[in-house]
DNA sequence: ATAATATATGAACGAATGCGCATATGTACA
DNA sequence: TGTACATATGCGCATTCGTTCATATATTAT
């Protein structure tokens, strides 16, 4: 029994090419990091994430502005706004009992654009 | 009762800063679009996948060879590919019994690489 | 035609996710 | 201090998602 052989045992599968299998292998990104980046466009894909992301790209709004922009409850868009607050997408800053959001990350226009480009496509 | 009033009813939420929210409603691309977006980030929004497209930047591949390089059911990466497929991320080509992926899209790796700078930050 | 093998796919199941409800917290003002 | 209001959050539910298993399809070789 082979090297192959004994891999296909463990991950039920022939390995056709070797040579292929290592040079990606030594390439590839710790697992961690891919594991973060897939963590970080998770959060990017739900749609009202992406509206509440949109607007900000206009203007910084307060929590009630943005549940009577998309005709949602105040308490979705707040559960929202946490997830995009742990993944340090958006900021806030408070204001009496307002508390108003902002985007947090520069590159976040660019990556909204080349994901257009490509539903475009 | 305003027309403030009767957005509150039906989203449950006082509007306070009404030209704000108009502002930011003119510039709002289509909903229809902004779903498709989500959508395409939820693709890449799962490690398998992302995995996969990363190994793809490399080198195209057959089923085999990624699911022995992610040591994964043959039958798992199968349906992630179809997913990729479906969202035209990949394309691939037969040769016989085996099927070579690889990508399709000339700006995953930009997606990508603002992707990793956002969490390095 | 039969066997072997690479890939695709439907069904099922457990896990994760998004949202609404109820309620808690925090702030302003009377 | 009490009321009003903006926001946050725990819980529960419905839905979606990723994987595995079993099996189907397709191609090659005997």
């Amino acid at each position: 029994m082979n090297y192959e052989k004994s891999i296909q045992d463990s991950c039920s599968c022939t390995i056709i090419h070797e040579d292929i299998i290592n040079k990606v292998k030594s390439i590839m990104p710790q697992e961690e990091k891919l594991y973060d980046l897939a963590e970080f466009f998770k959060v990017l894909g739900d749609s009202t994430r992406i509206k509440i992301i949109c607007a900000l790209l206009e203007s910084e709004m307060c929590v009630c502005d943005i549940a009577a922009l998309l005709c949602m409850n105040q308490s979705a868009i707040s559960h929202q706004l946490r997830i995009l607050k742990q993944s340090r997408l958006v900021k806030f800053r408070k204001e009496g009992k307002v508390v108003y959001y902002s985007l947090d990350d520069e590159h976040i226009k660019q990556i909204f654009d080349y994901g257009l480009i490509h539903i475009m496509e």
